[in-house]
Parts: C-alpha cells; structure tokens; sequence
DNA sequence: ACCGCCGGGTGCC
DNA sequence: ACCGCCGGGTGCC
C-alpha cells in the first residue's frame, strides 16, 4: 500500500468517506486540470508498448482494451521517477517498469507530452502486464519526445491514425466551421434522443395537492422521469454485471464496489415546456424515501413503510394527498432536507425574484414552504438556519463570491452554502456553469447534495466541452474526471469517431430528459403551434448597383483565384472572409462597406496599414453573426481585440495569457507569436461614422424591397408585427431611415444593448398596448437564446447567414410558445450573386455534416471547405 | 573455475 | 513469473 500512501502524502486530506480512492481520483484529476488549457490542441506523436509491475500490491483491475491513467509520484522513496498506473476508477493497478519510469518521468516532468495507457490484452497474470503508451503533445514538443525515447532505446511506433493540428490559422477558421456544423449535428442528436423513449418507458405522475397548476401530460411525463432518477437505484444501462464486478461498456472497465447512481439530471425541455413548474412539483412530491414534502401531519415520516430501504420501496407509488401543512417537528433530525435552487438572476429585490414568484405561483396559498432567498449583505448565514429552510434561492454570484473568500472548504471561515448538506441542489439556467474555469463553476461542484439537477435550455451552447460540467456536476462516474471524459467521449468525436458520437450518446441519454417544441408525446405534438412557411424573395439590383457588385466582384475572384491556385486558400482565409463579407454587404447596401475599406489582397507594409486592416477584420468577425467566443474564457467575446494574427479575443482574457506567458506568449488560436502591444481594438469613431451614414443616406434594391413588403402587409393587416432581421448592425442603422420616413414605430435590439435596455425594447415590443412598435430591428445574434418575440408573426431575413441553424434560432424567438398566428418568413437574396450561392451552400448544409462525422482526415474536411469558397465565387 | 552451466530462490516502484 | 535476475554450487563426457 505504498503507492496509495505516498498519493495521500501529496494531498491535503480533504474529507471524505473514502479517502485512498479519493485521493487517488484527486491526483488524476489534478493531472488533468493542469493540461485543461489546451485540451484539444494534441496531436499524437506516437506509441510504444511497456509493462505495468507490481499488479499483486493492487486491488485496482482492469480489462482487456480498457484505459488507464499514468500519475507521477516524484515522492516515491524506491524510485524518484516513479510512474503510478491506476484504472478508470482511480484503484492503483501497479508501476510503469523502472528504465520506462525513467522516460515517462522526464516527459511528464517537462510538460513535453500527455501519456496515455491503454491495457492491449486481458490479464494474463498476477505480476505484470502489457500497456501501450500513446504521446500526445505540440507539434514544437515532438523532436523533443522522439529525442528522449530512441536515446533510452525504447521505440516510438508512428502509425497511420489521424492527427490533426490547430497549427495555422487557416485549418483553425475551418475547424472552427465543422465544430460549429458538429454542434448543429449533436443538438440534433439531442432533439432526436428521446423521440421515442418517453411514450413506453416514461409513465406519468400526477403533483401532489400542493401545486396548484395542473400540469399537462408532458411535464407530468418529466415528473415521472424526474422522480425515478432521483429515487431508483438501478445502474444506467452501461453498466452490466460481469462475474461479480460491474463493467462500464464504455469504458471497458470494471468495478467491485457497485457505481455510485447519478441522482438527478439534466432537464433540458425547450424554453417555455415548463421546466420550471416541473421542478417545483418534484420539490414537492419528491421528498424522502418518494415521499411528498407537504404531507399531512397525521402521516408520520417515522411510521410504516417509510423506514424500508429505497430500493425495496416500489418506485411509482400513488400517495394520498391531504391538505398539505409544513410541519418543522416533522422535518427536525433530518440531516437532508433542503433544497438549494441555484439561479442565474441577480436582482435582489425580494418580491421580484422570478423563481420565488414561479414558487409562489405554483404552490398553494395555504401550502407553508419556507424559502429564503439567500442573497443581499443581510442574508442570514447561519448554517442551522439555511438548514431549516424548505427551499434556498440563491445566485451563482453569491455562490462564487462566497466560495472564493472562505475556499469553500477551510473550516470555520466555511461558506455556508458548502457547509450545508442539501438533498437536492437544482442549477437554473445550467448552461452558465459550462465554463469549468470559472469560479462559479468550480463553486457549484463543491456544494455537498444527494441530489443534482440542471436545467437548461440549451445543453450544449458552443461545444461539446459544455457538457463535460454538466456531466461533472452530476458526478456521472468516470466521465466527471476530465482525463476520461477527453479521451471516451471529447477527443473521440470531435476527431469524427462514430463510436464516439455513440458513446456520448448512450451518456447523454440516460441522464437528460429533452423535448422540443416538435416533440411528440402519444402521437400528438406536446404543443401545438402554428404553421410557419418560408419564402424567398429574389432581390434584381439596378443596372448601377450591379456594375459596382460586379466592379468588386471581380477584384475579389481575382484575389481569391489566386490564393486558390497557390493552394493558400486556408492560409489566407481572414483575407477570403473580408472579400466575402464585402460582396454580401453589398447585396444590403452599397454604404454598408464604409469608408475604411481596404484593398484586400495587397501586403500590408506600414503598421497603421496594417492596424486598420485588423480593424477591418475585427468588425468583420464580430459583425456576421458568426458567433464569435473568446477561446480563453469561452463566452462572447467582451472588450474585443485582435491579434497580429487575426484573432479575436476579450481583451482582459488575451491579456492575462501574454502577462502570464512573458515572452514566450502565443496566440491560443493559432500558436503564433502575440505581444500586449500588438492588440489592436475598435478606435472610437464609430458614432461619427453612423451619422455619416445617415447624411448621405440613399437607398439600395434590398431596401425598397423590403420598405414595399413593410407597407403591403401594413396596408392589408396593421396589428401584424415583423422581425426586420440582419447579420450588418449597420444595415439595421440605414434601415432606419425609410422606416421613421413611412411613419413606422420601431425599436431595435442588437448586441451593443445593455442587458436592461434590451429587456425594455423587449417588453415594449411584445405589449400589446395602442401605440406600440410594429417592427423590430433585430441584429441576427443579438439576446442570445431562450428571447421572447412571439408579438411578431412576419420574419424578414435580410441576408444569408452561413449556418441555417442560426437562422433557425432566430426564427424560433417567434415561432414559439404563445405563438397565435402563422408565421411567414421572407429571405431576401440578391439574383446573380454570393447570396445565392450561399443559399445553395446551405442547402448542402447536412451533407457537409454527415461529411465532418464520416471523415478523419482533417485534410479533406479543408478541402470541401475550399471548394465552398470556390463555389461561392464561381471558381 | 578470474569461466560457463545448472537449478533454486526470488520478485514493483 | 511457463519469465529474468541473482548468487551459490559445481565442474569432461
């Protein structure tokens, strides 16, 4: 047990039930905390085959196929460079041999390579065993590694796998595109999930008397699914029963000790299913032992059958429900008994906490909850007191706040919120702790809870490393360690590996329950909306308006043809944007260009050439709704600034990379070279450049095609509202103009709104009051997911977005819940131009997926890439 | 016999 | 470990 003891000796012993596996766990995860800034960014160098000792000191086993990690223990009294290999579980398997050690040891030391171990053949016997070791690290670290292994004379196998790199910025922008496309394709593959799961496996469960709002069939349904994750204890079906131990058939791998169950989920309905009552029903119904919190103080918690183990207990039992009263000598002794309901919400004003009105709403008048809203500097902090609460409201803010002062877990100065043992902690808004840097996300997973909850409209927002939180707050075992969720599930599928997309698949299906809008529940629609319909509107440019199109056109062919002949397409992709983005701009508006246009294509050779060719690009980036997010912190980009080499970050977030980095800092994008004073940001003219704009303002065709639409529908029907909807915030400016000119009242929405302005536009724009806006000037990402819009039935889409899905989004802000009339979408597209092109483009949209998932070859993907811009320019 | 060979004892780092 | 390694016993075939 020499191993395990000198783990513990590393660590401070952070409590737990289980401290050697624990840990153990901990100093894997701590290994893979460390290689967390670049997850992704590996490229296998190579593999060798060496032996794991000692097997018979171990309880830790493992299988045929199975994975295992590799810890240095550089405390080690026998051998310095000693190497621990433990399975997926974190039980200690043995040693990597001595000379091996040796190796492992400088690499692992030096940051040089990640070394990952999978066991090729079952155990043959007791004292060794094979394990091949996979190199994964920088492109740069290669020679280094290669040096290190053939100077031992061990030997590197190269063989043919795939590997991809992020190592220009033209591969990078590519890949960017096929996540993106992954993305569309994985929030498919959620929406498909359950289709056909809910009707036979899925009962339905009636609320107790408490709540007052009948729930439809389909929260009942989410009731049911609720109450069996948190009260059934059977394991998810990858787990099978194999000669006395539990196998993961993910995983390959094997447990004695029966897997702790994820008790709780992911409930990511659709915005406006009713996430919200749903969950407070189960607050309600769910208590102990499938027991109703409110229950009448005749039914003692102490009589019957309530003292029998859960899993002797029938899951689905019917309750008779009385008029329900809290009784606090009911509850006292329990150790568990509250709840924790985390919100995104950081309004402090009491009565208008939205949650504890969805409480107040929903639960009977009569019906005692006690509830506190834990935030504000007089919150009551005292941990006997918040554990004597029915339910506790609190914030992420509070949440972090307090975790980052007390560090969670140092006694005495302990957060309450981590000091409190709650039964069940319910994340609203899941999403927001998708970022596993964050402070609030490194918060939420110390909270100490039976049960866990997100809920959460859209699981996956940007990428699959969404979901590594969610599945890390649930504690879904193994996948909760990075190490093993990046090497099952991560790497596998954004590699294109089926069977990785299958796995993660399997794992997300047995702890999400999603339905959308278009859902079915018993061969009826779980709600019914009204039609919507697509027409597109084709758009034929003046003889003066062509010329000039085809004036820039042609520049543009000629720019791109070339780098398509040099095959530097990719190289120079931010260049093929630009041109892009110029010709779509000006199949709006001729204006939209601006002045500060730039002759692409010629060698920036001054600074400020160059500076304001950045600028250019940066509000190119940030301008066509391309969805751009900082790489660093993950979120929109705040402070935008760019790079030399063309990358757009937060500014504060690009800024602690070079502090931290010196010298030695590199774009994380692209590894190029970057320096603080070589960010470059918006200069501040961009008011003066909007008034411009509006001086000499002219029309364009796109304009009055739209102004004849506008003042046809308004002449036949004038309590229609329409979504006026552009990717060019400027366009949105010129449209102005004409709108004020016909006496239409609008409001506008765009990404430079502050949360509280947007709000305001929102809600005068959906009030149905006289005098209220007809229109709304909507930039095409603007809000974010989940806004209401459903006062507009007219959708006007002024430009073609490269991914549909974003269209789709947007569209979705009407065409939703509270929808009453049908709603007609207008695509407006330029005859004879990139505009139509990109339609057909999107129509191949699903093909280019299918094509992403069904190669390795990073290569070809880059190819199908090019061949679109080709497409685009007619090439 | 300062070797080779045999066979028993032994075994992670 | 049905190995390798170590060290003592042994010694033509």
């Amino acid at each position: 047990m020499l191993g395990v003891h000198f783990a513990l000796a590393n660590k401070t012993s952070d409590s737990t039930n289980d401290p050697v596996t624990e840990t153990l766990s901990q100093a894997i995860r701590g290994t893979g905390e460390e290689l967390d800034r670049e997850p992704d960014t590996g490229v296998l160098f190579g593999s060798l085959r060496g032996s794991v000792v000692g097997l018979r000191y171990y309880t830790g086993v493992v299988n045929k196929g199975e994975m295992v990690s590799l810890v240095r223990q550089p405390q080690n009294p026998y051998d310095r460079n000693a190497v621990m290999v433990a399975n997926v579980y974190g039980s200690q398997v043995g040693h990597i041999k001595r000379e091996l050690a040796a190796l492992l040891a400088n690499i692992m030391d030096n940051n040089l390579a990640r070394v990952e171990g999978v066991v090729p053949f079952g155990v043959k016997n007791q004292f060794t065993m094979s394990v091949v070791l996979s190199f994964w690290g920088k492109e740069e670290n290669r020679d280094a590694v290669v040096r290190q292994i053939t100077s031992r004379s061990f030997k590197l196998q190269t063989g043919p796998t795939g590997t991809h790199t992020h190592a220009d910025t033209g591969t990078l922008i590519a890949s960017s595109w096929v996540i993106s496309c992954l993305t569309v394709c994985l929030k498919n593959a959620f929406d498909n999930l359950f289709e056909n799961l809910m009707e036979d496996k899925i009962g339905e469960r009636e609320a107790v008397e408490a709540v007052c709002t009948p729930l439809l069939p389909h929260q009942k349904q989410a009731l049911s699914w609720m109450c069996v994750c948190e009260n059934n204890v059977a394991l998810p079906h990858f787990w099978e029963v194999k000669g006395g131990l539990f196998y993961n058939t993910l995983t390959h791998s094997s447990v004695r000790e029966r897997p702790q169950r994820v008790r709780g989920g992911i409930l990511a309905d659709d915005m406006g299913l009713g996430k919200t009552l749903t969950t407070i029903a189960l607050i309600l119904s769910n208590f102990h032992h499938g027991k109703p919190l409110c229950e009448p103080v005749s039914c003692s918690f102490a009589g019957g059958s309530c003292l029998l183990p859960e899993h002797r207990r029938p899951s689905s039992q019917s309750h008779s429900h009385h008029l329900p009263l809290i009784s606090t000598q009911q509850l006292a002794g329990e150790k568990t008994k509250t709840l924790l309901h985390i919100c995104a919400h950081t309004n402090c004003q009491t009565h208008t906490h939205p949650n504890k009105q969805s409480l107040d709403q929903h639960v009977r008048a009569d019906v005692k909850l006690n509830v506190y809203l834990y935030y504000g500097s007089e919150r009551n902090r005292d941990t006997h007191f918040l554990s004597s609460q029915h339910v506790v409201l609190t914030t992420y803010n509070v949440l972090s706040a307090e975790y980052s002062v007390s560090g969670g877990w140092v006694c005495g100065s302990a957060s309450p919120l981590h000091t409190v043992s709650w039964l069940r902690v319910v994340l609203d808004e899941g999403h927001i702790i998708r970022n596993p840097n964050a402070q609030q996300s490194k918060a939420v997973l110390k909270l100490n809870t039976q049960r866990r909850w997100i809920l959460t409209g859209t699981p996956i927002q940007n990428n699959l490393r969404d979901l590594w939180m969610l599945v890390a707050f649930l504690r879904l075992k193994p996948f909760d360690v990075r190490e093993w969720w990046n090497r099952v599930i991560q790497r596998p599928v954004t590699q294109g590996d089926k069977t990785g997309l299958q796995n993660l698949q399997a794992l997300v299906k047995c702890v999400t329950l999603r339905r959308t809008k278009t859902s079915r529940v018993c061969g009826r629609p779980l709600v019914s909306l009204p039609e919507r319909s697509v027409r597109i509107e084709e758009v034929e440019l003046t003889q003066k308006e062509r010329e000039e199109y085809e004036l820039a056109r042609t520049e543009g062919r000629t720019t791109i043809s070339r780098y398509v002949a040099e095959g530097t397409v990719l190289k120079n992709y931010a260049d093929v944007l630009a041109i892009l983005v110029r010709l779509r701009q000006f199949c709006c508006h001729p204006d939209l260009l601006g002045k500060t246009t730039t002759h692409t294509g010629v060698v920036a050779a001054t600074p400020a050439e160059l500076r304001e060719r950045l600028i250019v690009k940066l509000r190119l980036v940030l301008g066509t709704g391309s969805d751009e997010e900082c790489a660093v912190c993950l979120n929109s980009v705040r402070l935008p600034v760019i790079t030399h080499c063309a990358h757009v970050y937060c500014r504060p977030c690009i800024a602690q990379v070079i502090r931290s980095e010196q010298e030695q800092a590199r774009c994380p994008l692209c590894r190029g070279q970057i320096k603080a004073s070589e960010l470059v940001e918006f200069p501040l003219e961009e008011e003066e450049e909007g008034s411009n704009l509006l001086e000499n303002w002219r029309s364009s065709s796109k304009v009055e095609a739209l102004m004849s639409s506008l003042l046809r529908l308004r002449s036949e029907d004038d309590s229609i509202r329409s979504l006026v909807v552009s990717q060019f915030t400027r366009f949105l400016t010129i449209l102005e103009i004409p709108l004020r000119e016909e006496g239409f009242k609008f409001v506008r929405l765009d990404g430079t709104m502050s949360q509280k302005r947007r709000a305001q536009v929102i809600q005068e724009f959906q009030s149905d009051a006289p005098g209220s806006p007809l229109i709304m000037l909507l930039s095409l990402k603007a809000g974010g997911v989940g806004i209401n819009l459903s006062a507009a039935s007219r959708v006007f889409l002024m430009d073609p977005a490269w991914n549909p899905a974003v269209e789709d989004q947007c569209v979705d802000r009407c065409h939703r819940l509270g929808q009453k009339r049908d709603v007609v979408i207008t695509k407006f597209i330029v005859k004879g131009s990139v505009e139509e092109n990109m339609v057909k483009i999107q129509r191949q949209k699903q093909d280019l997926v299918e094509k992403a998932f069904g190669t390795k070859n990073p290569g070809e993907r880059n190819t199908s890439r090019v061949d679109e811009i080709r497409a685009l320019m007619e090439l």
